[in-house]
DNA sequence: CAACTTTAAGCAAGCGCTTGCACACATCAG
DNA sequence: CTGATGTGTGCAAGCGCTTGCTTAAAGTTG
């Protein structure tokens, strides 16, 4: 930069703000200099920029620790992919990282927040650690949210992107009622997201005044061999049942294999509707009705308004945005007249 | 740091020096700084730290525009996953980017090196943009290449973990020969990977003195969609061919797809190879035999060694590392007797 | 015990950029 | 013609850390 200043014959002060756009420098001098900035392929040496102006433009994005399951990987990879073509456009790079340090067992968020590595967060977890809200908090630095609800905090006071699960599951379930199924199986997890699906299954259920089935299985991971060995283990739900809503689109591929396996027949002997609709839903056989969950918008979404943080201040109240999912009628509980 | 000073009563070299281990800096006086540091939750100012040292304890991941496909994320899943899992332990920050920005058309290599925001690159893409290894060389920043090798770039001097994908064809194309299989429709595609697991195709076929089929289909991009129109498009095939090997899991799920709905029983009326493993392979029905890439090697491999040329100096003569893949034998083309 | 090492800590310059303030010059109303 | 207002630049202090050089204190040696 001080190259740039001798050439152009002025100080640092009017390089830096000519480069920076700042108002006060005539129309002329900007240019030039910036253009001698391009003719010797200059760039700000950014930590120096970082140094004086407390700003990185660069963002952190924080996974959970459930993507050491590779049935996340396909959402990370999504998460990547939309977060870049984002933030690419406003020049914002991205620091990733696992909520938690597994080999120090410290917050990475504390860590990045005290480094002054991040200007804001996009936060993919269920689970934090203690000190983190507090940490984001008085560090001012913005953050959203995304994909997932913590159980126990100030849900009311935090920024996030979310999905409507309670009407996914009930979408599901109406779907699945609509065709007469009346025993459906309903295989969900422990964690926030598949409680409120399956409060959309009872939902639908009371909605219609139908009495709720009572074998509910509460799957450990909703792996495909949760869902599986959900069906493998307890023959005595298949003379009963007339459908299967599994919360997991994976889930469901592990029941489909178990019933193919038992020579029960989907659809003709019995329904099967998933939770996800990820890529393999319409490439396996038959394939896999299933409710959509509109990730891109959510990362999208997501992404956007944390640079609207960036650049403005913090939203009064809080952004809370829940994104509608949908059904997706294939094979597994075709579209049918009901509908 | 400059509280810390006053707190300890000594000046701020000693401070840093304590921080940073310095050896001339009595165990006395280290312990008791570092120990106020633990206390009141200090840390470095990184940008302070980087624009004195030129070391930002951060690695750029640099994706390919492929990733734009979702048959992709999972890849990038895993990537993201291992690439972390070996950095944390190191301390070391990730920044991720595209080969190139979409929207100001540059490089992002270059841009990232200029900025000096990273000190190691871990380069995942086949194309680079002009200047990119140029960009790379004079920043002196070390660098790996994985899972893609470019192809006319001056390969003999650069570093990489690599797949040997002629082994790969070889190993996949010998199982269908054992099997008695005697014309293989192989479908590949453009890219260099491809083009050497066909390689490993025809070795396997000159290697055991056997005619070569003739009809190889060069797919665009080794899609679900590729796979199953090959089939559909071409009944031609079907009389004369008695096996499949199709060089993406994917591509191999369309194959399967067409085979069904035109009643072609696999594997008994026809033998299909895929390639990748990926985790859908053991799900789907009938599943599926192809080859293994160990990824998770490959990833870790590379960031092992990028964190060494990190610590210690390039290595010479440059790392080239060449994974073997096996062949996982499922339903689609069983291990046999033959084998 | 004087002269010389060795060890521990401090001084201050500097990393590359921003920015409040001062300054010079031009413009314009009174 | 003078003081008031604007405009475009430059000066220099700082951002929070590192590090070469220096100094002070302590230890060694003949």
């Amino acid at each position: 930069m001080k190259d740039l200043a001798r050439m152009a014959g002025t100080s640092l002060s009017t390089v830096s703000r000519s480069l920076n756009d700042h108002p006060a420098i005539s129309r002329q001098t900007r240019e030039h200099i910036k253009d001698l900035a391009q003719r010797y392929g200059f760039d700000f040496n950014m930590s120096a920029k970082s140094l004086a102006t407390k700003k990185n433009s660069t963002v952190g994005l924080i996974f959970p620790e459930s993507l050491d399951n590779p049935d996340n990987f396909s959402f990370a990879g999504m998460l990547l992919r939309n977060v870049r073509a984002v933030l690419e456009e406003v020049e914002l790079d991205t620091l990733i990282s696992f909520s938690r340090n597994d080999y120090t067992g410290e917050s990475n968020i504390q860590r990045l927040l005290r480094q002054g590595k991040v200007d804001g967060l996009l936060l993919v977890q269920p689970h934090f650690e203690p000190g983190d809200f507090e940490a984001i908090r008085s560090s001012g630095v913005p953050y959203v949210l995304l994909h997932f609800l913590p159980e126990a905090l100030p849900v009311h006071e935090v920024n996030y992107v979310y999905v409507d699960h309670v009407l996914g599951g009930k979408l599901a379930t109406e779907h699945l009622i609509a065709h007469g199924a009346r025993k459906i199986l309903c295989i969900t997890e422990r964690e926030r997201q598949f409680r409120e699906r399956t409060e959309g299954y009872r939902l639908a259920h009371k909605e219609r005044a139908l009495p709720l089935y009572e074998h509910m299985i509460h799957s450990r991971d909703a792996s495909f061999e949760d869902g599986y060995r959900t069906i493998m283990e307890n023959p005595q739900y298949l003379d009963e049942i007339d459908a299967v809503f599994a919360q997991a689109d994976v889930t469901a591929f592990g029941v489909l294999s178990a019933f193919r396996e038992l020579g029960v027949r989907v659809p003709e002997d019995m329904l099967v509707v998933g939770y996800d609709d990820i890529r393999m839903a319409t490439i396996i056989h038959p394939s896999l009705t299933t409710v959509h969950q509109p990730q891109e918008d959510l990362v999208r979404h997501a992404c956007k308004r944390l640079v609207e943080m960036l650049h403005g201040e913090e939203p009064t109240p809080p952004y809370q945005e829940t994104l509608k999912p949908w059904l997706v009628c294939r094979a597994t509980a075709p579209a049918g007249a009901a509908d």
